[in-house]
DNA sequence: CATGAATGAGGCTTCATTCAT
DNA sequence: AATGAATGAAGCCTCATTCAT
């Protein structure tokens, strides 16, 4: 997910990208200088302008890239799966496996990224919009199919499910003993939790 | 809560708080200028620093006075509930009724402040525990009284529940169509869908 | 010479001057700051504003004030000698006498007003003429009294003296370990120095 | 002495240490503004801080690399000269040829150094030493040699001279009329009375 | 395309001075 | 006279961005 598009991105974007992912998570995007990421990515700090617009710019192809990589690893995992519960499951459980690959992607998608979500007012987030409506969409289909609560809003309900993968990723990527908090432990009580709430009594 | 503390704490001092979270929940904590507070608060640049070390601290002071206030309000009200239920779900509530009278300390508390929680790494953000550790005692008494499931983790559902608060709240503040979302079913889906996970079968 | 003028000087302009001197040898003019000096002398920071104009106007007072007394006692010390050598070499002791007596004094007045001599343009530091011409005097004295070498300036011979009594002063307040450095001594090898430099061979 | 050194130092740094100089000689260290530094210079301001880590820095340099490059300039002088006398004269004379050609730096060298040697006490200016040690290894010498008076202390002695030669040169810096202060006048008098002082009766 | 030295706008903070009490 | 809270001008320094090579 990280370096492996072949596509027509110049092997630098990708490195300098790469290199923001890192420094950004460790610092926090305004404490980030430029070249911190330059001396990362092994280029002078002018290259990265040939690459990027500015530095606010670097933040928005993290989201728009990576984001977009995200949902479709997501998706692909999806079509395995057919019934609303498995894919609700799946869905959770391809979340926390992505953090773990990539915690630092994580922790700049989720913190930086809220962050920065109001302050950059021209900028509508539609990969984030996208993810959420795989959850959305899983939810109406379990609705349609009979087998989800009729009375819950899926708007609610898929932030609602965000916020709470959101948070666990956060605090597992801070979490210095990782061991109390195991991944697929927190997938299996995430899961249990909002299915017992969404299913039909 | 923002200017009702009767304390001896000076008359200033809260007005440059208060100028503070609005400033920042307006701006973000990084673009928040101290002579914006300081204009807000109609002081001079200067006299901030009568009352505060420095721009950190003001954010430190937001944390630690408005979380206290918080905490103790929303306990004061789960004195009049007994049954993890509803102990619950008061809670729930709660926490929407403080978003929605001070949705810029809200912004504050839950944005600016984790997304500073890197750099507040050494300052253990001790209020936010004690907040959690409302919720997670909520869980405990109701697994010890056999109200709630006993095969899930305290620990990781007070993360979740607070995830889906947290990010609820945002997304209340941010939407501008507010009818979208009303606060009371706000209240009302997630008590229902986390009620429904950690009741017993 | 620090307190004990019992003219028409109000108690709190000498502790302020006072002060001010203690301070200002301690951390230098420029970082010593008036809430430093107020603190010292034990009255708020206004009150200080009440006696002086200025900042720079208590270093002025400092030098007119304290070289004032220096120059009557030293005068008053000298009445008692009549031939130049011994003269001469009463004002060195004079001048080890009050620095010693006064260390901190001594300290402002020569490093700090040498610092700021060129600076304050319109200010002429009558009271270091008045100190310096007792030493030209009575190098003119020994000249005219036949005592003394004609050939040598006592404009630059003044000069030379007082830049040997400033530095060694300024080297024995710096020094932590003074008894390397016995005043006693340094009376007496200067004295002979600069004696045996002038008086004729 | 100023420009001419050919060595890897970049040109910048040299123009930014002389600008310094300047300034600082004109205005004294604490009332010089970076800006003015770097409008001598002829750079941006934050030009300065590519080649300099703090204004404090700036002073430090000066200090070490000029006074390395006058004490080699005098050492090298004085191998022409042997016997005691002529090496302390010639030292005197070396003092007042620099100050002469390089007023500013002088200045500089002497006043603001000084007066920064308190907040310099943990910086300590090796560069001082070597230089007044090159006066209290000739006065040793002769001593040696039978030529000097072995009652009178280098370590005072040298302080004694340095005074004088400081002392006499800020005279001269600042005299308005400097042809009342012949340079090579002042050199014969002050070698003539110390030399008279030193040399055995 | 790549570099990295140079720029300069702008922020946080200090502190001499004022003034209402 | 005395206070000390308040002021606000101004300085050091940082860092995103540019541009000559």
């Amino acid at each position: 997910m990280t370096n492996s598009n072949k596509t027509s991105r110049s092997n630098k974007h990708n490195r300098i990208i790469d290199a923001a992912v890192d420094v950004i998570a460790e610092k926090g995007y305004h404490l980030s200088r430029i070249s911190d990421i330059a001396k990362r990515a092994q280029v002078a700090d002018g290259t990265i302008y040939l690459y990027f617009k500015s530095k606010e710019a670097i933040l928005l192809a993290i989201f728009e890239e990576k984001m977009g990589l995200l949902i479709s690893e997501v998706n692909a995992a999806l079509l395995e799966e057919s019934d609303p519960c498995s894919r609700l499951k799946e869905f959770i459980r391809q979340h926390f496996i992505h953090v773990e690959a990539y915690p630092a992607l994580a922790r700049v998608l989720q913190v930086e990224l809220r962050q920065s979500r109001q302050f950059i007012r021209e900028y509508r987030p539609e990969k984030l919009w996208d993810y959420l409506r795989i959850v959305g969409d899983i939810i109406q289909q379990g609705q349609q199919e009979g087998v989800f609560r009729a009375d819950l809003d899926p708007f609610i309900l898929q932030w609602s499910l965000f916020g709470t993968l959101d948070e666990l990723s956060v605090q597992w990527i801070l979490s210095k003993k990782r061991e109390r908090f195991n991944l697929e432990q927190v997938v299996h009580q995430v899961s249990a939790v909002f299915l017992s709430g969404l299913v039909k009594p």
